[in-house]
RNA sequence: GCGCCCGUAGCUCAGCCGGAUAGAGCGCCGGACUUCGAAUCCGUAGGCCGCAGGUUCGAAUCCUGCCGGGCGCGCCA
């Protein structure tokens, strides 16, 4: 919020001296504000006067001095405005101004953080969108725990946000699912059965088998149809994948079936449009999507010479309907494995005419698991894949959720067993957490000692003078933009570096200070710091999907 | 061969829309509870930011080329 405010008087500045003819306004926005490594140099630097005189041949340091003395006529802000290095202009603010933070926290309170940066925007954000085959696997897992701190990261700055989980369940994929039921349960009830070459051999199958033996008992032996071996396998696994998302509190508000788009003409209108523009030929019986007028080395099939259409060409369809729909902006939450689909799909929407800068694609890297320093085996379709519901044997939502969102998305994530199914010590969930709690709990001991907090408007906020009080001030301080910048550039981990930044801070602090104290003012400026501490940890964890236990 | 991602402390990773003397956690070693929660804290050690050029007042950050690892490159999704 103090960045903020310098930054606004930095863009007044910068018209002001556009509007002397100083400099053009080539350099607008160019500058930036920043926090210098060292004290010395002050609280925030800027590099306005090298950025904006380095662009108009003058001297920064005659810039930097113009804009020193201009900057440094706001006391109520600064302390001091200072020149340094090269044309830096420094910045030291005024301790008031820190020690306010508590007061502009605890006023807005759980609001605290919240901005309207995106102005209402309505962003589609797609993400998990597995077929229903089986169930979720560590990468899935990672996708729609970074999907859905993404959309409440949105949702705290200002967007409308749509969830939305994209699946198709009339594929092959499906029918091989189908039969692999059919045969497992035939197999249990001891009758010939060929299991399918390239068949879902985990062991879920056989259970979901096992149900429809006692639903409906060995009256499907002999029916050719997979219809009812398909069905079956498809609602028992969406109801298991939904049920480990609400483990994770992640909840849709909208599944799309690919299945609607031919039903409503869509996939066939894709075509009809390309068709007319050129943009699609015949050839060898299949029909091709000209991509190689879109920067691609080569053309795509979008029907196959089946009669049946490649998966590329429903994504168009869909991604094309999902800008119908009205939507601002798309958000796809991809795992690397389907990072070739994003250039046909952008290259799809813009031969429909459409705007594909409106289409944002987070691709995440993979996740290993490691236990006892060793990496855990994976394989899909084989039995032996890690599922989230495995994870979930072994330690919490909050510690899975947490894990997934400690790296950013295009780092691969190594998912530590050992560290996580800590339950102490060095595990950062707990960390974080147990500052949480032990706020909390001061809040309570303050009550049990009869001391209760006074008016906020009444405190003497400059009692809190120690170094440690002001390096919380200013991580307090710095929330709101960190949450804006890591809504908008859609980088949740951002949000977990804070936290654990912050809760470091706060337990050195508190092993070496006391809040509750004999001192007649001091207590009441701490037991109010200890509140916006409290609250900025709460509005931190739970802003990524993550609890903030009051006791632990 | 081509495309995308990664390469930073022993390990796992931040920092990357250029800023001043490169950070954190874990691990190692040694300490701290008669006080608000020891799931905590304090202290020590640890670096050619993969390599080589280039741009710049300034490069871990941008550009080029190599090297190493991951994921893709289907009329599979």
């Amino acid at each position: 919020m103090v960045k903020a405010r310098i930054k606004e008087l930095l863009d007044k500045y910068f018209a002001a001296g556009a509007g002397q003819g100083l400099w053009s306004k080539a350099a607008a926005g160019s500058y930036t504000v920043e926090l210098p490594k060292l004290a010395a140099h002050g609280d925030f630097s800027t590099n306005f006067a090298m950025l904006v005189a380095g662009r108009e041949k003058k001297n920064p340091r005659e810039t930097a001095i113009w804009l020193a003395k201009k900057m440094g006529a706001h006391k109520d802000l600064f302390d001091k405005v200072e020149i340094a290095g090269p044309g830096f202009v420094n910045f030291f603010i005024r301790d008031g101004v820190w020690q306010s933070v508590v007061k502009s926290v605890c006023e807005q309170g759980y609001n605290y953080g919240f901005s309207q940066v995106g102005h209402q925007k309505k962003v589609l954000v797609e993400f998990v969108s597995a077929n229903p085959t089986g169930p979720l696997s560590i990468g899935h897992g990672r996708q729609a725990v970074l999907g859905d701190a993404i959309a409440r990261l949105l949702e705290a700055t200002g967007h409308t946000v749509t969830r939305e989980y994209y699946y198709n369940d009339a594929g092959r994929q499906m029918r091989v699912l189908g039969e692999s039921t059919r045969a497992r349960y035939l197999e249990l009830l001891n009758l010939a059965a060929e299991f399918p070459e390239d068949g879902y051999q985990g062991e879920y199958i056989y259970d979901i088998a096992r149900k429809l033996i006692i639903e409906k008992g060995d009256s499907l032996k002999d029916t050719e149809d997979i219809k009812p071996f398909k069905e079956k396998a498809e609602q028992e696994i969406f109801a298991n994948i939904a049920e480990t998302l609400a483990k994770l509190d992640i909840r849709f508000d909208n599944y799309y079936n690919e299945h609607s788009l031919y039903e409503k003409g869509l996939v066939e209108d894709v075509v009809t449009r390309l068709r007319t523009k050129g943009l699609a030929y015949d050839h060898d019986g299949a029909v091709w999507f000209k991509t190689s007028e879109f920067g691609q080395e080569q053309d795509r099939v979008i029907i196959k010479s089946t009669g049946e259409p490649t998966y590329r060409l429903p994504d168009i369809a869909y991604h094309r309907e999902k800008l119908k729909r009205g939507f601002d902006w798309l958000v796809n939450i991809f795992g690397s494995d389907h990072i070739a689909t994003v250039p046909d799909v952008l290259a799809g929407l813009r031969a429909l005419g459409y705007d594909d800068s409106k289409v944002t694609v987070v691709i995440h890297q993979f996740v290993t698991l490691t236990r006892e320093g060793k990496q855990v085996k994976m394989s899909t379709r084989k039995a032996n894949f890690v599922t989230v519901d495995e994870l979930f044997d072994e330690v919490g939502p909050d510690v899975v959720r947490f894990f997934f969102l400690m790296r950013k998305a295009d780092s691969q994530l190594e998912f530590d067993l050992d560290l996580a199914t800590k339950e102490s010590q060095e595990n950062p969930v707990f960390y974080v957490q147990y500052a949480n709690a032990r706020l909390s709990s001061i809040q309570k001991k303050a009550k049990e000692k009869n001391i209760s907090r006074t008016l906020l408007q009444g405190v003497s906020l400059d009692k809190l003078t120690l170094p440690e009080e002001f390096n919380m001030l200013k991580a307090l301080a710095s929330y709101p933009e960190l949450v804006e910048s890591s809504g908008l550039d859609l980088s949740p981990h951002r949000i977990i570096f804070f936290l654990m930044d912050l809760a470091g801070l706060f337990h050195s602090y508190y092993n070496s200070h006391l809040v509750i104290s004999d001192d007649p003012e001091l207590p009441q400026a701490r037991l109010w710091l200890a509140e916006a501490l409290r609250i900025v940890f709460h509005n931190g964890l739970r802003v990524v999907g993550l609890s903030a236990p009051e006791s632990m």
